[in-house]
DNA sequence: TGGTACACTGTACCGTCGGTACAGTGATCT
DNA sequence: AGATCACTGTACCGACGGTACAGTGTACCA
């Protein structure tokens, strides 16, 4: 049961996440080997399918230690949002407003989406890798989606507007805009994005002056 | 030069380019083998390198055929929408319903965007690709910039907003529309960020009634 | 002190796939 | 008649994912 309680340094097991996450971001699944992998952590193959019974595994544990962090990360703003005041509108402009600082803050392009690079790679993946990336982007939906629904209650849109469809279009921005970022090598892209949807959103909710 | 004058019927390279186009958007480009390929054109591996030096070129070859189609789709959309009417603000919302009706028409969700998947396979592809891809996009972004430019001027603009980064999020929506759709089995999910664009163009450049 | 489980090492091997090399061949064009 | 095109066919190579399995040092436990 020792991944249950994982040593105070980081496993080997932790180490290959790590490496193998950075490197599928850098280049790719098929660019990124078992070969190299094994090489910067210092073990042998044997050592890697010790962990993981395929490459798929390892996708799988990555995307796995992916959202958990996510989750944490998306409640780390929220919380950081709620300071602000106690308007829902206020505190979700607040948070796409430091949302949008930490895409700018990024040192350079955005590294990408695990799960917009397993989208593209249907065959390559498990079923399982595919159904985590589903729940997590429900998981976005939901979340994003019940703050509308409290901003709404609130603030009667100005435009009959798909809520939902609001809700992924967060999502769907920071997603498109990574795919924009990477391919123009244009790290603001992504930031002019989120911008453009608290305009959006504001417009959406705000009484016109 | 048999390249510049193709036979009226559909060469083996052609159907080679169109049966790796589908594979690929269906599979991904790593699950999607030269052997499968050959034996569904019916040619042999040594015919395939006759054609194309690696896989890369393959890539390349239909990158720039699709970039082509796609060009004359858009422009075909663009016409149609003209017919519409006068005002550039009419016409752009016409071509927004134009794009999102043959969306919702689709008979299944949207195959996938040979852009996107490139953008996360970086080392995969020689740095013709990316720049091809790279073209498509400021190829986009341009064609809706003027157009956008061309209603601000017979549209003052609500919102202070950036016309070229709204002119980008149409091709964010559309890419990271389908990445939705793919990823949650769900044809809808593009055409309604289509939908939301098209609110959000209005209320940019319609005054408040 | 002995035993056991864990986290590997080391070696050998296999199948698939991308890619190379190159000689030959039938059809078509000039 | 000769040349070029669009392949075929065969043989081969290296990289990579993956298998199999015996051995080994270390930590913990009774």
């Amino acid at each position: 049961m020792s991944f249950l309680k994982p040593r105070s340094t980081e496993t080997t097991r932790d180490r290959l996440l790590t490496v193998a996450e950075s490197a599928i971001l850098r280049k790719g699944l098929a660019a990124t080997t078992i070969e190299e992998l094994i090489v910067e952590v210092g073990i042998t193959k044997g050592g890697f399918f010790y962990h993981f019974s395929d490459k798929s595994a390892l996708i799988e544990a990555i995307l796995f230690r992916h959202l958990a962090a996510e989750e944490l990360w998306l409640d780390g703003l929220f919380a950081r949002a709620a300071e602000i005041g106690d308007d829902p509108l206020t505190q979700f402009i607040a948070f796409l407003r430091i949302l949008r600082t930490q895409m700018e803050e990024l040192p350079d392009v955005h590294p990408g989406c695990l799960i917009a690079a397993t989208c593209f790679q249907e065959r390559l993946f498990t079923q399982k890798v595919h159904d985590l990336a589903q729940e997590n982007l429900l998981n976005w939906r939901r979340r994003f989606h019940e703050r509308l629904l409290g901003i709404a209650a609130q603030h009667p849109p100005q435009q009959p507007v798909d809520l939902e469809a609001l809700a992924d279009m967060l999502v769907v921005l920071v997603d498109g805009g990574i795919i924009l970022s990477k391919t123009l090598r244009h790290k603001e892209a992504l930031p002019r994005q989120i911008a453009l949807y608290e305009v959006f959103v504001s417009t959406v909710f705000r009484a016109a002056t």
